[in-house]
DNA sequence: TAAATAGTGTCTCTTAGACAATATTAT
DNA sequence: ATAATATTGTCTAAGAGACACTATTTA
């Protein structure tokens, strides 16, 4: 019989890198090996519920933005038997990246997605690559990159953001000139201030169109 | 214990309008009710592979584009109990959209995606959404229209395709030239005619970035 | 020669990207 | 004043979309 789990791709920004959640995997198989967060779908929820209860249970966040990924299903992926997990990812604000002092998990890390371990659980290792290249792609046209920022940011702070997901260096201007005429951020009147430097005004993600 | 299900969204061009095979279905649940062709996953083949089958036991086609879509896991989706299903879509050639004589399909059809049937089985209506939706975005950036093709075909079929899939009319200059910039079209020395007009050269899909 | 469809260019507007100087604050 | 980061505009090139006439064939 075929049996199902959800992994959950978990994003965050760690010291202007991108960054995921992988636990070490303390049973069998793949005892010792890093993995993405998951685990079998329970009778009486959905999908989705069985992601963010994963979600939840990681990193103790409810509220977060998920999305489902693809559900990877090749014979042989999993040794005990014919499983096929539905991969999500999740994007987590910086200031909520707390790791849960979790039960099962041995050990949980935040991984920059540019440099992960060499070995990963299962199929596990696809499934990330997977999912960076949707979270790439996503905000080429999407507005995706405000999940990962507390509520009040500033437009470098987002611009880091940018930078982290893509890869490579944005230009300054031209970034605020598409995120003025997105009309998707809404001006402050906080400021940030950080050393001896001109304090950076504070924005906040006006809900637009996703 | 949790089931799984694929089901194939199959889509092909009749008489210039996108559409879709839907069956009857001969069992409850929802016995007379149309439904998106898919069926359980075995134990010895991928969810690839399962689509692939279900394709080839509907239409007979063996080598057609095919592209997993979502997985859909609401509670209560499925009448009998907890079953997910994995949609794919596929895409397959007019001249190759034959409907095998089926066994267990009582009856199959192909519908234009503009005049759906009022009921459709659990949530393929759902399903379906969601695969014209897809396919919508997807030849915006990609070359599947093709797919709808024959080997050789005039450029005027080749719009009508792209007319049928956006539901709109393209201007006739702009599409050429789009299509010529891309590179991904080669024109063979035969032309196609047809009554008391001008002949139409015939060109292939050049088989380049996909 | 009439009917029918194939084939072809230009102009405008918008968008993407390269590029550097001034403004404001704390020390 | 100096150091540090924030803020701001122009130009160019490429792409998207509106728009109409000529070419070729058969009946």
């Amino acid at each position: 019989m075929t049996e199902v789990t959800v992994d959950v791709v978990i994003f965050t920004i760690v010291d202007h890198a991108l960054s995921v959640l992988l636990v070490r995997r303390g049973i069998d198989p793949q005892r010792g090996a890093w993995a993405i967060p998951g685990g079998f779908v329970l009778d009486h929820e959905s999908l989705d519920d069985a992601a963010l209860r994963e979600l939840r249970e990681e990193t103790g966040v409810v509220d977060v933005y998920l999305e489902q990924l693809y559900t990877f299903g090749a014979l042989g992926r999993d040794p005990r038997g014919r499983i096929i997990t539905v991969a999500y990812y999740a994007l987590i604000a910086t200031d909520r990246a707390q790791i849960a002092a979790g039960t099962d998990a041995v050990a949980a890390q935040w991984w920059p997605v540019a440099s992960l371990p060499d070995e990963l659980a299962f199929d596990h290792a696809h499934i990330l690559d997977y999912a960076i290249q949707r979270l790439r792609a996503k905000i080429g046209y999407t507005n995706v990159g405000f999940q990962l920022l507390p509520a009040a940011f500033t437009l470098t702070e987002l611009q880091s953001v940018y930078e982290a997901i893509l890869g490579r260096n944005v230009d300054k201007r031209n970034f605020r000139k598409r995120i003025e005429q997105q009309n998707v951020v809404e001006p402050l009147e906080e400021w940030r201030r950080a050393g001896a430097s001109r304090p950076a005004r504070l924005y906040r993600f006006r809900s637009a169109a996703f």
